[in-house]
DNA sequence: TTTCAAGGTGACA
DNA sequence: TGTCACCTTGAAA
């Protein structure tokens, strides 16, 4: 437990403050909460362990227990333990910054830097006074430290080193093999031995790759040696080209959206609003259009991939004329497949990629009868459709009856019953001891076993998770079975690809490259796990042994799906407020096929209803790029359309998104529903 | 309204 | 890589 504690008990800080940059102006924290474990634990029981051992899991468990929350119910955490020896250390207040006399400069407040952003960035992680300021030990490397980074508690070296490995989406590989692999020791002397290894336990303590802001302060950024603030004249676009617009380029592509929210009073739901409702409800009918493609096509319909995907998602911020660009090159795409390309592939190739193929098809047509019963195939809204501005047109059509009570906000509602739907999966799938569950413990990280993740009895936890979370929906609940099973099935692929995508982001997945499930267990698409599967060949799950096709059949596909739709969902920063907002969308389409014109009408409704509290939330919390937000969101639909397309050609990708069994099993609840 | 201080950032050794 | 000065905000005073 001796470890030289070097300038820990340093002088306090000349200044203090907190931070946050490229945050738009307001408060953004009710999404700030749905990052966060929303239940704040109490470990008083843990008094009195001693051991090292016990102390680890405590201080591992009050990273946990202490994950931010802003409105956290009042619990007395003066108990936490402290262990004794401890008190030895001679740091007594290099914990609390308090009484040291001096002021707090903020210096430069006159100083106008321009907020670079159109980008809501997570605020800083923040949690109970009573729960911080603590001796405690760095969760990853046991060096002392005083305090929270990125969620966990973690010295300032291993939050500099996340912070970094994060911003520059830097790759690790771990050198140890077999079972060592992925698990060297992290301390304080070999911290720095595996860089794969740190990160790891970075984020298995509860660190949080979405609390990294890698583009803050591009703009004015501070110089040191130099007393003057400088504020450049236009944003810079980051190295993805997602996050900053030229304030042109913003006005253009929002256009009287952005204005006609951007900076009144608070909106009241009502007749004045109607015409802003309108205009909102275009832009997004619009954006959808623009992603033109449907989001599921017909599982029989197994075309080749002569349409590849986009080599990265568009993101709504690249060029001024982007839209009208994309109209213009998309109108090939949107041609419907040729007849050669309809044929399945089985019939068209003789390589070794196509006798994979055909292994695949035969597995997959094993319960094809029953995922193709239900599953006709889906239009898109404005394909085949020539609207192109889908004001509400005669508002006769548009019952509202169905609606829920006006003064609700759906997104809001949506998003709380996401977070129950997580809280549930994490009691479903975490350890059970009561130490786990109280404590907020998320489940173990560990390589995915697709068979077990598969039985029939997870699949059936799962869908049961989605029916709740969309039971809060009432017009969806309030429609006829029949209905309702047709929107529930449409959704179904979508909604898997999305939500591990979204899980994904959210675990650090795109950095550590792997796919990660529901369950916190992750599909590794690194070149290590490549040559581990090229070990497993003929015995496993796959009888081949050639590497370079392993990669082709294996891993690519997978790793394409993750750097579009992941990767455009972290560059937008996405929170739970966009991915239920994306997931109302899809599930109100009122193309669905076997709708009544009545439902079809209940269902148009309902989608322009979530249009409205969309927007509506964004502008009752002083979000100012919420035109952008909502066009980022839009646009992964042409990247999610890609990875549903490509997985009707690849088994493996099925398997990894759920697919096949969730479909199958979907039918048999509905059977019996 | 003012003050405090956590936990972000980029710069630099 | 680790440490520093600097920064903005939410909450307490
Ligand atoms: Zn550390
Ligand atoms: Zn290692």
């Amino acid at each position: 437990m001796e470890f030289p504690l070097p300038q820990l008990s340093l002088p306090p800080r000349k200044n203090s403050y907190h931070t946050l940059i490229s945050y738009p102006t307001g408060n953004y924290t009710e999404q700030s909460n749905n990052w966060i474990n929303p239940s704040p634990v109490s470990i008083q029981t843990e008094v009195n362990l001693t051991s090292e051992e016990s102390f680890a899991i405590s201080k591992k468990l009050e990273g946990y227990a202490a994950r931010p929350h802003l409105r956290a119910p009042s619990i007395d955490h003066d108990e936490q333990i402290i262990v004794d020896d401890d008190d030895s250390l001679p740091f007594g207040d290099y914990v609390t910054h308090s009484g040291n006399g001096i002021k707090n400069l903020h210096g430069n407040q006159n100083v106008i830097v321009r907020s670079p952003s159109p980008v809501a960035v997570r605020p800083p992680i923040r949690r109970d006074r009573s729960e911080i300021g603590r001796k405690q030990r760095c969760l990853v490397c046991d060096t002392v430290t005083s305090g929270f980074h990125f969620g966990a508690v973690s010295c300032a070296a291993c939050s500099a080193f996340f912070r970094r490995t994060i911003a520059e989406r830097r790759e690790y590989t771990c050198r140890a093999e077999g079972s060592a692999h992925l698990k060297c020791e992290i301390s304080a002397e070999q911290r720095c031995y595996c860089r794969a290894c740190r990160l790891q336990k970075c984020i298995d303590v509860g660190m949080d790759p979405m609390a990294v802001q890698p583009h803050r302060d591009q703009i004015g950024a501070k110089r040191k040696h130099d007393g003057q603030r400088h504020s450049m004249e236009s944003p810079v676009p980051s190295a993805d080209g997602s996050l900053y617009l030229n304030p042109r380029i913003e006005e253009v592509l929002s256009g009287r959206l952005a204005r006609s929210i951007g900076g009144s009073p608070p909106l009241k739901r009502g007749k004045a609003t109607t015409a802003l409702l309108a205009s909102n409800t275009a832009y997004a009918e619009q954006l959808i259009a623009l992603s033109r493609q449907p989001v599921i096509s017909e599982r029989k319909a197994a075309t080749l991939t002569t349409r590849h995907a986009q080599s990265s998602s568009p993101t709504v911020s690249e060029e001024n004329d982007n839209v009208v660009q994309r109209e213009s090159a998309d109108s090939d795409a949107k041609k419907p497949p040729t007849l050669e390309e309809k044929l399945p592939s089985v019939n068209n190739e003789s390589n070794d990629e196509g006798k994979f193929i055909v292994y695949e098809y035969e597995l997959y047509s094993g319960d094809e009868g029953s995922a193709e019963s239900g599953s006709k195939p889906r239009s898109w809204p404005s394909e085949g459709k020539h609207r192109i501005s889908l004001m509400p047109q005669d508002k006769n059509e548009t019952d509202t009856s169905n609606l829920p009570d006006p003064s609700e906000n759906v997104i809001e509602t949506l998003v709380s019953a996401y977070e129950r739907l997580r809280e549930r999966r994490r009691l479903l799938y975490c350890p059970d001891t009561i130490r786990d569950i109280l404590g907020g413990n998320q489940p173990v990280s560990r390589p995915a076993d697709c068979g077990a993740r598969m039985q029939k009895q997870r699949l059936r936890q799962e869908v049961g998770l989605v029916a709740e979370f969309l039971s809060v929906l009432t017009p969806f609940t309030n429609l006829d079975l029949d209905d309702k099973i047709a929107l529930f099935k449409a959704l179904s692929c979508p909604y898997s690809i999305l939500e591990k995508h979204y899980v994904t982001m959210r675990g650090g997945g795109l950095q550590q490259n792997r796919i990660i499930h529901n369950d916190n267990s992750y599909t590794d698409l690194t070149d290590a796990a490549l040559d581990r599967l090229q070990l497993e060949g003929g015995k496993a799950d796959h009888p081949f042994t050639d590497k370079a096709m392993l990669k082709r059949v294996f891993i690519d596909p997978l790793r394409d799906s993750l750097q579009e739709v992941t990767g455009a969902m972290y560059n937008m920063k996405m929170t739970d407020v966009e991915f239920c907002a994306l997931i109302a969308v899809i599930l109100f389409d009122p193309s669905t096929a076997g709708l009544s014109d009545a439902t079809r009408a209940h269902v148009r409704a309902a989608r322009e209803r979530i249009y409205e509290d969309w927007f509506l939330y964004y502008r009752s919390r002083n979000v100012l790029d919420s035109s952008q937000r909502v066009g980022n969101t839009m646009l992964l639909l042409p990247a999610v359309q890609a990875t549903a397309e490509k997985s009707h050609e690849n088994y493996h990708m099925v398997r990894v998104f759920d697919l096949f069994a969730y479909d199958k099993i979907l039918d048999e609840i509905m059977l019996q529903a």
